[in-house]
Order: C-alpha cells, then structure tokens, then sequence
DNA sequence: TATGAATGAGAGTTCATTCAT
DNA sequence: AATGAATGAACTCTCATTCAT
C-alpha cells in the first residue's frame, strides 16, 4: 500500500481549473490510447501541455487521476442510459429503448471501461466506481422484473437476484465484446435481437405483443 | 517494445522437464496470489525453487510465462465443460448440464482467467487464449442455437451471431460477478434460473417431452 | 514511513563478497565526501564503479548502506579503544592511555560520526548504533569511577550516573570540536591536559602522585 | 551549488513586520517538529497562514529562515546564560551559577539546536551562529579560568586552550543527552554534580572562605 | 504585499533481462 | 542445466523556487 497522500485541494482561480480541466481531458486521451500501466505521468502532462510536475498540483498520483477520469466517465454512461418517463408504457419498447442507450453508452466510453478493470485488477481502490455503475444498473433491471412480475406479465418462478446481474452482464458483454473486436453489426439488428433475448429470457408475454404483430 | 526473444526450446532431459512443470505451477499459484503485473519472476524463481536466471532457461519472457500457464488453464476449462453425448436428447437438460459445467470450471480457475483478462488489458498479444476460448464457447453455442431452429424448437428469427455471444456472455458474467463479489448463491438455483433464462431467451418451446416418448 | 524493504541476502560467491566490499568501502567514502543527504545512491554506485541497480543487490535502501558502513565504524572505533591489560596499574596512566586512544580513534572516524549524526537526526532507527557506542564509553567509565571511589582514591561524593556521561562527553566533545575546526593542537598536550582534567574532575589523589612529581 | 539568492530587504510596512514574525515564528515550531529537512517551505507557510510564495517575499529561501530563526534562539540562549555581578564573589557559586543557567536555557532550546545541527551538518553555511554561540561560552570559560589561575586558586598547569573548550564540552554534551535521553535526573543533583567536576578539574582550592571573610 | 499556479531538476527504487561462471 | 551477479531504462513523486496576476 502507499502512505495516503493529502489530496490537494481544488483550484481556486480560473487558470488553475482550466488546467486541471486540461488535465483530466490529456488523461483521459492518454488512458485510452495506453492503458493504465502503459501511461506514464509525464506522458499526461506533455499531453495537457503542463510540465509533470503540474500534475500533483491537481492530483495526488496517478491513482487519483484515474479516479478522476473514472468518475466522469461513469457519470456519462449512467446519464446516458435514463430512460425517459414517456417510454414507460410498452414493456417491450421500454427494454428496447434501454438497451438501445445502454449499448449507445457502453460503446463510446467502452475502452475507458476496460482501463478502469485493468486498473482495478491491480488496486482495488478503484473497483467502487465500477461496481457502483454496475450495481446501478443491475438494481433498475431488479426494479423492472419486480414489477413485471408483480403485473403478471413476466415469470415469476425466476429469481431476480439472479436474473437481473444475468440480464445486465449479457448485454453489457456484447458490448464489450462488440467493442474489442472490429466486428461490425447493424446497430438495430442488435438492439432487436437483444430485446428478444431479455423478453423472452423473463418469459414477457405483454398484451403489447398483439400490438406488435 | 520488446526485443522479439526467441523462445527457448522445450527440456529435453527428464529434470529439464521437471523444472519446467515446476515452474508452470510456482507461477500460476504465484500469479493468483499477486496478479500479473504484482508478480515478479524472482516471485516465480523463489516458488519453483530456482534461481531466476533459470526462468529464463525455459520461457523467453515472463509473457511467455503467463502463456504456458494460460494455455493449461484454458485447456482444463475446455475440457471441463464438455457435455456428454448422452445428455444429448433433451434440449433443456442440456442446456442446463452445460450451464452447471460451465459455472462449475469457472469457479475453479475464475481468478486465473481474471489474472489472464488483467494482463491482456495491458499487452494484447495476451488476448489470444482467451479469445479462442470465449470464442469455443460461443461456436458451440450458436450451434446448439442453429440446431434448435432448424428442429423447429428455437425462435428461427433471432440472429445466431448475435444471441450465441449475447447469451454466452450472460452466464460468463454472472460467473464473473459470482466470483468477484464474496455474494453466496445456492448454486442449484443458479443453475435452474440462468437455464430458465437462456431457454426463455431463444424462445425454446420443447415438444421434447412429446417427441421423447 | 516506509514499507520495510527485505533486507537481501548476503552474497554467495567470491565475486558478490568482493562488490559488496568495494560498495561498503565507497560509500564510506562519499559518505564523508558529501554527507548522507548530499550522497546518492549513484554517486556510490560510481564510486565503486557499478550500476547503481547493483547497490540494490546487496543493501535494501540508502539507510541499510549507511547501517552498513556504520557498523563498520563504530566496530572499529570500539576495539581501537581497549585499554591493554598491563596498563591497568596506574590509575592516572590508565585514564591517560583511554583518552589517548579515544582521541586517536576518534579523529579518525569523525566525520563518518558526523554524517551518521546528521543522518540519524533525520532517520532515529539509525541511532541505535550511536547510542550503543556512546554507551558503552559511559558504562566504562563509569566502571573505572566506581572502581576508584571503592578504592577510596576518588571523590565518593559523585553520583556516577552523571559524572560518567558528562566525562566521556568532555572528552569526545573536544575531539569532536578539534576534528571540526582547523585548530591545531599538539597531540600530547592535549592528552596531558584533558587527563588532568578527569583526575581532577573526580578528585583522584593517588598514591602515585607521589611517583609523577 | 545554488545561485546566490539576494536577501530580501526588511519589511517596510507595519504589516509586513507582522508578516514577518509569524513567518519566524511559525518556522521555529515546525523546524521543531519536523526536524530541518523534514520540514518543506509550505509546511511554514501554512503554519503562518500565509501562502508559499510570501516566504520568499521576506526570505531568500530555506536556509535564510532557518538562519533568522537561528539567530533568535542563539540569543536567548546567550542572553539567558549571563551571570549577573553579584555573584561573581565566589567562583564556585560563580560556576555553579552558570551551569545551573547553562543547563536551564540548554533544555528550553534543545531541539532547536539539535535542529540546526542537523541542517548544518548538510550545509556548511549554517553553522556559523551554531560555533559563534558555542565560541562565546568557550571565551567566558577560558576568561573565568584564566582569572582563577592568576589569582592562584586554579591549576596553573593546565592549558586554557584545551581546558575551556574541553569543560564547557562536558556540560554541553551532557545537557545534550539529557535531552536526547528520556533519561531523568534531579536538576539540582546534576547541577551539583557538574559543579565538582568542574571546580576539580581545574584543581580549584578557593582559599575563598577564608579571603571572604 | 500576497497569492497560488507552474516549473523541472533530481531522487530513490524496481525489475525484466543478460551473461559470465 | 543452473546460478546469481550485474545491468540500466523507466517510473513515480517531492519540493525549493519563480512569476504572472
């Protein structure tokens, strides 16, 4: 372990918050193309302009930084993927549309992801923003079952403590997977194909589906 | 980078043979216990017994290193989720076997193959193994899915190239959460609700009661 | 604080004894040359013509090098100071001959003291050494004052326990202050003075005062 | 080396003098606490309240506080030792006299000196207030002796050169270790103590009683 | 006079890898 | 085949000092 550096206090004038703005931005970059291990601080503040010494200014070391990174990353995806309240009618366009944005999401901030879990393998410290991305989604797909099956419209033999960390981790390795690879799919192809998959997985039998032929 | 090193050639006496196995299993002990990156080939050397000039005698790098030990933990994890031909007959027991089998290795190995996924994340050409092995898993499955709907008991309009992944990577990552979280599942019940799920997902409506008799 | 580094072991083949020796005697060196803190670990590195991952071969940090070279020191100055046997008649010439060899030793080894002292200053665990050598000058003198006031040739008014340290003190202090100044002073004069300045301290009237007129 | 940074100029304004203090002030307690090199140029300035760069506006760096700060202690401790005339009758009440203040001011500044001794072992530069202050006992020493030896109540054998520096070395070195030490002595008790070997020493035989009546 | 952002030289330390024995 | 001494590039982090505001 490391002697818990004092985190430095915020930037009090415009200058400085610029640059710790600067900061995170050439972090961020630096994190994507490099990896986390990969990426020195020297290679950050030569990417921000600033000599690396600014950096711990801002940052108490690197794991800071990455902190940093990670929680701007994780407030994205999670805003990014709120359903708006107008689609809650239809269950099935409500999945639909929820695996449309988280797809959308995971997809433009997928290798940051992948930097955090290479990171966190190495310090733990920086698992919590993931896990609580995850367990954030997990507890909105736990939500949905819930009251799925209370309204009589989804299986109610399936345990959600299973099936929503199932449901959730099904999409977001196709993502990931998605991602890592150069294969390319037609978007909406997969966003039907994995709305099928969840509906059907849950049992979802909606009077929606008479809608739907 | 890296000098291209050649690797070594493989023992050719019976001790040679001995202090490579011995090494293989000092490092994949020693890489659980510390990851890839925590470990050092002093680490290896010291677990297996040798000096660490001798690491060197059989593996060109401690990359190679981890590949040997990669390459018999993807083995064993292969080879442990084999179904067997008589389980063949009816779809849901076979899925089901398949999904017991396949929670049950991962556990085993889960934190070797969080080691591998940890060491890609930083040089890709670590990927390969698990790719390949992923990959398996996937092929198996969107042959089970294909077979399912050209007997006519599978949704025929679902994408095999997308639900084979979409479907693998929801048992893995449950397996993965599984593991990484200390949350304790009756694993029977596992079992039971990711089948219940993944029967449900390609819509699986068996006459194989029926069509057994 | 620092995580306690493991201390290497020693080496094993002639040629490590060999590099450890000349790395102890080239820090010893620039240690003197430079001070602990003005030292680095290169500079010793070059002195003993290594590269300076060497110097880590052998001693785990910059303080175990200077416990090291320390040791050496204070051993040294320790065996330079005993007394013979056969000089044990005289009182007078017995503390003559223990200043003598104090002074000598002393000034041989005072600005490693020093540096040790200055090192110490900023790292306690590197007093220990120090402390135990200072000591051991007071326990001896505070056996010789005891001897003498049993002997009833001593001022048996004195409490040992502050007469001893405030003695050594006197004498190394002076040493201390000879070596550090240019001051020039002829050896045997000093001597002579700092002895009757003991005798006197502590109120000696030997029968022997009658011999030395 | 370092260029030579030109002193500021002393504070104009009534608020710098403010300033100014609380700089010194603050700097004493730190350099107290932390020892010189442990002690960073943010630490004083935060100790002071004030922000980093202010330092420099009234010291042209590190050394040039420690040395303000040097100077006020070493004038206390000067200032604190003077025996006062009414006492200058008979020399062992004088002796006694000073050590008692000798050791009193000692222990209320020890671990400033201590501090000092410390830095100046680094940086040569420091330690002329260190050996003016030292010096100046070691002058009163040698007048004191020199007066007895004239007036015939000391040793005349003895040579002020080496006896003064050597004497005023004892209760120095032994007002050191008290300190050091958590070692607890009865002030008086060591006060006395000194004093005898101090007067025996220098082979005082006051006919004083008997001239003083 | 005061601020605090910015600098950058430089330190100690680690460890994969090489190579003489 | 085995040893372990030697290498040296690279890295993170510190802090006295400068300077624009």
């Amino acid at each position: 372990m490391k002697a818990t550096a004092t985190q430095p206090p915020g930037p009090t004038t415009a200058r400085g918050r610029r640059t710790r703005d600067a900061l995170v931005t050439a972090a961020r970059t630096v994190f994507e193309d490099r990896g986390y291990s990969g990426t020195t601080m020297s290679d950050v503040a030569d990417a921000a302009g600033v000599s690396h010494g600014t950096v711990y200014t801002y940052f108490a070391g690197k794991e800071a930084l990455l902190a940093a990174v990670c929680a701007e990353v994780t407030g994205e995806v999670f805003a990014a993927v709120r359903v708006p309240d107008d689609l809650r009618g239809d269950p099935l366009v409500r999945i639909e549309e929820g695996n449309r944005r988280y797809l959308r999401a995971y997809s433009r901030h997928a290798r940051m992801l992948e930097v955090v879990e290479q990171a966190a393998a190495a310090d733990p410290a920086l698992r919590a923003p993931l896990d609580s991305l995850r367990t954030g989604f997990i507890e909105k797909a736990k939500g949905t079952l819930l009251r799925f099956q209370s309204e009589g419209i989804a299986d109610r033999g399936l345990d959600p403590e299973v099936a929503a960390p199932a449901l959730v981790g099904m999409v977001e390795s196709f993502a990931r997977r998605w991602h890592a690879h150069g294969e390319t799919f037609e978007p909406e192809q997969v966003v039907r194909t994995l709305t099928t998959l969840w509906a059907g997985a849950i049992g979802l039998h909606p009077p929606s589906t008479a809608t739907r032929t």
